[in-house]
DNA sequence: AATCGGCTCAACCGCTATTGT
DNA sequence: GACAATAGCGGTTGAGCCGAT
């Protein structure tokens, strides 16, 4: 894996952004979109490496970002979404599509995890810090247990998407050149849309228990990521059960008191 | 008014993952 | 398959701000 030599390189600058760089890195997007950004400083005119590019792009000028206050709803769901899935920004961003990976991170770590430390909960793990309440506390323990379970459905899901993902990719290519009504079907999700062929059995589990944003459970039965269990597929009005996981029923008795 | 210390957040660094040749 | 280039991620840093003294 090569590394690529960046800002290291003479001659290009670092530190904060000048108003006129930014006007020149948002001109140059507008009119020629993302492309490359290792090409992007030189054609724009900017003394900057891609890299500080991109992050800029990324993290301040990108039109669709929410700035200032996180809103109540936004910090409950940051902190659900770090007991579901730890120190991954990027996946917790998915779920706030207006605020950026950098954002969340900084708030986490200059006001949530200080918040949840003084409340005597540990910002690592989400339990309380003090293990005696744990044992003497049902309700705690089963709510720790029941994060555990999530956490382990959301590593599932995030492996399922990506192969989706990728499978997607694949067979639209074929699928546009083969089939202009192709059997199987597409599942809208808030962030994407799944392609699923008709020979995989879907598995959409929708976790929607307010203020808690829908998070979506996805997989097939047909790939390696075999992701069975609470299921409600497009029009039906109740859950249904597949898959043989011993902590299904803990972990749907479980949401409503975890999640809201 | 000056100084200090804590806080915030934009930006950088170093690394891994992915993609292309 | 090996290697290089590039993109993206998470941890860390440091300049600037602000309140307390």
């Amino acid at each position: 894996m090569g590394r690529s030599p960046c800002c290291d390189k003479v001659g290009l600058k670092k530190g904060p952004w000048t108003p006129e760089e930014d006007q020149k890195l948002l001109a140059y997007i507008e009119q020629h979109g993302r492309g490359s950004w290792r090409s992007l400083p030189a054609k724009a005119g900017l003394q900057r490496c891609g890299k500080s590019c991109r992050l800029r792009w990324t993290n301040y000028l990108r039109p669709d970002i929410k700035r200032g206050k996180f809103s109540l709803q936004e910090e409950q769901t940051i902190i659900q979404l770090h007991a579901l899935l730890g120190n991954r920004w990027s996946a917790i961003a998915t779920h706030l599509p207006k605020r950026t990976d950098n954002e969340i991170k900084n708030y986490w770590n200059t006001h949530l995890r200080k918040r949840l430390a003084k409340m005597g909960i540990d910002p690592i793990t989400h339990k309380p810090k003090n293990d005696a309440l744990l044992s003497t506390n049902d309700a705690q323990s089963k709510n720790a247990a029941n994060l555990s379970h999530m956490a382990q459905w959301e590593s599932a899901r995030l492996e399922a998407e990506a192969r989706l993902v990728r499978e997607s990719k694949i067979r639209s290519h074929s699928i546009q050149h083969q089939q202009p009504n192709p059997p199987g079907f597409a599942l809208e999700s808030p962030t994407s849309t799944l392609t699923v062929s008709e020979n995989a059995h879907p598995i959409i589990t929708r976790i929607g228990v307010s203020p808690m944003p829908m998070i979506e459970l996805v997989g097939t039965t047909s790939g390696s990521c075999e992701t069975a269990g609470i299921v409600k597929e497009e029009g039906d009005q109740e859950w249904k059960e597949l898959g043989s996981s011993n902590n299904l029923a803990d972990y749907k008795e479980g949401l409503g008191s975890s999640l809201s």
